[in-house]
DNA sequence: TATCTCGCAA
DNA sequence: AACACTGCGAGATA
């Protein structure tokens, strides 16, 4: 058997942060992040919209559907942060519960409301157990079944022969290999989906937003007056005279002696601070749903002084008291943190975290985890130091006095950078926190490739990723910039265009600044191709795959300036933007053209070559077209006798483009002489179909056409509410003859029970109509389904259209009844009066429809029942306007199908044989019953407006095309009842 | 739908 | 440790 692509991994459905609700996660977040996140909330909205019908490749599995952020932020925020593992063991680990897991996630950090104990939180213990187990009872279903499943495979591959003996098999070893190869390839491959991807920006968003916030508030705590009173004893008079040199000496020794009088102070808080365990590091994907991961409880300011104040704690902690400390005894500090967010551009799966959290439980778990050092596999590089303003220099002195224990003033590479590959810390946002609380981007000064490598780590790396990450900065950036702002930001910037070279091809993908002539994409150009440097490739590798045997590296190849990449175009494709090669151009670069569909019909055989090469020319090379003006009223045309308006500098002088649909018809009548305009195109069934959008005309004819026009739009609306009016008519009338042939049944074959004639027909429709009384005679009772008429095809079909004939106000020979409706099991009733009239059949029934669904239009439009209401009080007031005029005329054209989208409207004015319903009647006067109703204006009177309705509902369905539905032109009044009784004898 | 482009695996 | 190369799949685009 074959293993199955879809393994069910434990995975969160990609559309859980969307369960976000707005007031929850914003609870524990100040006002101004408010914004920010209301932002990814429309954004996940946006995401979720957006997803295509399509379905996922991957299922996803359900149990991470349980993960609800919602409650995990309703019941109590949990807060994570590095600094309060006092007793690590006294937590257990694994009783965390699963509503944490995202909140482990994004690392919902910090809350300055509580100080309290962190040991409250023993009412979590016992959460949601069984949740988790059923986490982990899947994953071991779902790993069981692979297993299984390769060990299909091998058999499969040795047929008969297990699979230890497969190997020692001659033949069927390469077979297997290649089989296994496969396999482990299929499994290995992970492809995110959109959604995927889509989820972990917002992930890495908000984490962000958290971090940013977390990291703010503890920059505000190292201000804490408390903990500076304290502080300032901690500190020798030797290092204060350092850290503040008397001003008679020079610059350069003030700066020296600060610099000491920082690695004084360094060491000696690095003494006293005793770090119990390490601080917040990088997460992996993999890891985000690991249970076991040790949660720490919330620290407030409270905490923050006490544990500072008894000098233990992380190594975050003591970063975050080292900048105490130094503004304690009034050197300018800045609290630096490089926000760890989880890394949106990785890939790994997260399903894997199953085994590891296994691990990690026994490990957490375990007396080890009391040992600070095991608490986690941490990085050789802070996540938190301190910035210290040297006034002597006007530099920002950088110190880190936990894990490196280095100052320096960074020029070239920083010594805090970890290395690119740390699973534990990405330096990607260095965010330096001022005094006052505002905060920059200082990344940077520490990121020594920042445009070859960070940046593509960074969220900002993609335009509207820029765009946030500015307007989430902008909440802690001072309002006016003071000159060391300035300066600061001229020098980042200054350090990045210094930048070198990248060393290699990758980074040149995508940089900002350089690029490699074979990333240059088809519609680009390197114009003045001057190299500005030379790539040296070192690396020369054997590389292998398969059979494939290659040597790589080792040659060198010209880099070019980004700026100097053009974008060109072909002329067709300029002039589609409204612009035309200058004459004598050039082209420069030759690409293959792409097939169309002209060519496949063109290109036999000596076009074959001379499409293969379309030149290609650049902005500069084209000038704006100049379209020829209108003579005469006559507007140019291209070959298809349209006019190109791709742009609206492509109307011609003197000419108006009327961007209206079916304007053209308006044109037409007035024989005013105008040009569909094309606007651009279409792509439908491999055809590039051009799309017309109004036409242009010359300027003096516009208030005519939009004259003639509007009023073509004025009768189109008639026609639609005739159409409407058509159709509650023929419910009426499929109604009444209902009523009648019940009635004649009754008559003549007695009296039936109630409930013992079942629907007419059985497609569940929502209303039945109950009759209680007819004409004041014992009305006949039983159900009819009234839905089943197919008026649209009728109309559609053009057999049958509104009749236009004219109201006769007088009413004669009346009947009424009361009607039983009952719709969406509410019964409602109500009164109809029917009155008879000489050949016409005059409806306003729908001046009383009252639809609680929405009707379908047979254009396909869907009008609400509002609307609908609208349009009908409308015809009261008024007649039934006739065809117009015009439509004869109109139809003679061919155009004139363009003006109504719809089948209906093109079948009335394109057919002859219009069947109105004055023909319905007329052959439904056949029988004595039926003279009652169907010479007749229907009628609907209501006693109380609120019940008098006209189910207008379910006219989707339809008959086959052959029978020709139920009101067939020619079928005749008993054809008709005839098939009724079938109906209902039937069932 | 055909083609281009990108990112990933290894 | 990091990178080069190719093929592949998916998404964007015309």
């Amino acid at each position: 058997m074959k293993r199955s692509k879809g393994k069910a991994p434990v995975r969160p459905k990609g559309s859980n942060l969307s369960r976000l609700g707005p007031q929850s996660v914003l609870s524990s977040v100040p006002k101004g992040y408010l914004a920010m996140m209301k932002d990814i909330q429309t954004e996940v909205k946006s995401i979720d919209d957006s997803r295509p019908v399509k379905k996922r490749k991957r299922q996803r599995d359900q149990v991470g559907d349980r993960v609800d952020l919602d409650s995990a932020n309703d019941s109590e925020v949990v807060y994570i942060s590095s600094d309060s593992l006092e007793d690590p063991d006294e937590r257990h680990p694994t009783s965390e519960t699963q509503k944490h897991y995202y909140t482990n996630s994004i690392q919902l950090i910090e809350g300055n409301q509580d100080d309290d104990e962190d040991e409250d939180e023993d009412e979590e213990e016992e959460f949601e157990w069984d949740d988790v187990n059923l986490l982990n009872a899947d994953t071991g279903v779902a790993d069981t079944a692979e297993i299984n499943s390769n060990g299909g495979d091998a058999n499969n591959s040795v047929v008969g022969t297990s699979k230890e003996a497969s190997s020692t098999q001659g033949i069927t070893i390469s077979l297997n290999a290649k089989e296994t190869k496969l396999t482990s390839k299929s499994r290995k491959v992970h492809h995110l989906t959109k959604e995927e991807k889509a989820d972990r920006i917002l992930i890495h968003k908000l984490q962000l937003i958290c971090l940013l916030h977390h990291n703010s508030l503890r920059n505000h705590w190292c201000n804490d007056f408390l903990l500076h009173r304290d502080f300032k004893r901690v500190l020798s008079n030797n290092i204060l005279q350092e850290l503040f040199p008397p001003d008679h000496l020079s610059p350069t020794l003030k700066t020296r002696k600060f610099l000491d009088g920082l690695r004084h102070a360094c060491k000696a808080w690095s003494n006293s601070f005793r770090i119990t365990h390490k601080g917040l590091r990088m997460l992996g994907w993999d890891e985000i749903f690991n249970k076991s991961r040790l949660i720490e409880s919330r620290m407030g300011i409270e905490k923050f002084r006490r544990q500072l104040t008894r000098f233990r704690g992380s190594s975050d902690l003591s970063a975050q008291g080292f900048c105490a400390l130094l503004r304690s005894v009034d050197v300018d500090a800045r609290l630096v943190c490089s926000l760890q967010p989880l890394d949106f551009t990785s890939n790994t799966p997260m399903e894997e975290s199953a085994e590891s959290s296994d691990k990690d439980t026994s490990r957490a778990g375990s007396p080890s985890s009391r040992h600070p050092s095991t608490f986690h596999q941490g990085s050789a590089y802070p996540i938190y130091w301190v910035e210290a303003w040297d006034p002597a220099s006007s530099r920002w002195v950088s110190v880190d006095p936990t894990v490196t224990q280095s100052v320096e003033v960074v020029r070239g590479r920083s010594k805090l950078e970890p290395a690119l590959s740390d699973p534990y810390n990405s330096l990607r946002y260095v965010i330096a926190f001022e005094r006052d609380g505002t905060a920059r981007d200082v990344t940077r000064r520490y990121a020594y490739q920042y445009n070859s490598k960070t940046r593509k780590k960074r969220i900002t790396n993609t335009e509207s990723g820029a765009v946030w990450w500015e307007r989430v900065m902008r909440y802690f950036t001072p309002r006016q910039l003071d000159p060391r702002a300035i300066a600061e930001i001229a020098e980042l910037k200054k350090r990045e265009a210094s930048e070198g070279l990248p060393t290699n091809i990758q980074d040149f993908k995508g940089h900002p600044i350089y690029v490699l002539e074979q990333h240059l994409r088809q519609n680009e150009v390197l114009d003045p191709k001057v190299p500005c440097g030379t790539l040296a490739l070192k690396h020369t590798k054997k590389i292998q795959r398969g059979s494939f045997e290659a040597y790589v590296g080792g040659k060198t190849c010209p880099v070019y300036h980004r700026k100097h990449v053009k974008i060109v175009r072909s002329a067709q494709s300029w002039y589609r933007l409204g612009r035309v090669v200058k004459a004598g151009s050039q082209p420069l670069k030759h690409t293959k053209a792409r097939k169309s569909l002209s060519s496949k019909y063109s290109d036999t055989e000596d076009a074959g070559e001379e499409e293969a090469n379309v030149g290609m020319y650049s902005l500069d090379q084209t000038t704006k077209y100049v379209p020829p003006p209108i003579v005469d009223g006559k507007v140019p045309r291209n070959a298809f006798r349209n006019i190109d308006v791709y742009v609206p500098s492509m109307i011609p002088e003197g000419g108006r483009h009327l961007r209206y649909p079916n304007i053209n018809l308006a044109a037409k009548i007035l024989g005013v002489d105008y040009a569909d305009a094309v606007c651009g195109f279409d792509f439908a069934r491999r055809k590039m179909n051009p799309r017309i959008e109004g036409i242009v005309i010359a300027a003096e004819f516009e208030e005519a056409v939009m004259e003639v026009y509007n009023h073509l739009v004025y009768e189109k609306e008639e026609e639609d509410k005739k159409v409407v009016e058509a159709k509650a008519l023929l419910r009426w009338k499929r109604y009444l003859i209902a009523l009648q042939i019940k009635s004649r049944l009754n008559r003549v074959h007695g009296k039936l029970e109630e409930e013992s004639i079942p629907k007419a027909d059985g497609s569940g429709s929502d209303s039945d109509v109950v009759v209680s009384e007819v004409n004041t005679t014992p009305a006949p009772k039983g159900r009819f389904d009234l839905s089943d008429i197919d008026v649209e095809k009728l109309l559609a079909t053009g057999r049958l259209a509104p009749a236009s004939s004219s109201v006769d106000n007088e009413s004669s020979n009346e009947f009424s009844f009361t009607v039983l409706h009952q719709l969406d099991g509410n019964n409602i009733e109500s009164a109809i009066v029917v009155s008879s009239r000489e050949n016409s059949v005059e409806a306003e029934p729908t001046s009383h429809v009252r639809s609680t669904n929405m009707v379908s239009r047979s254009n396909g439009e869907v009008v609400s029942a509002s609307e609908t209401q609208q349009l009908e009080d409308d015809t009261e007031t008024q007649p039934v306007t006739e065809i117009p005029q015009n439509a004869e005329r109109l139809s003679d054209s061919p155009k004139s199908t363009n003006f109504y989208n719809g089948g209906v409207q093109d079948a009335k004015f394109s057919t002859s044989n219009q069947f109105s319903m004055a023909t319905v009647a007329d052959e439904t006067q056949l029988t004595e019953e039926t003279q009652l109703t169907s010479l007749v204006e229907t009628q609907i009177t209501e006693e109380t407006q609120q019940t008098s309705f006209v189910e207008t509902q379910d006219l989707t369905k339809s008959d086959d095309d052959s029978s020709g539905g139920f009101m067939a032109e020619s079928m005749s009044e008993s054809e008709l009842l005839a098939e009724l009784d079938e109906e209902m004898d039937s069932s």
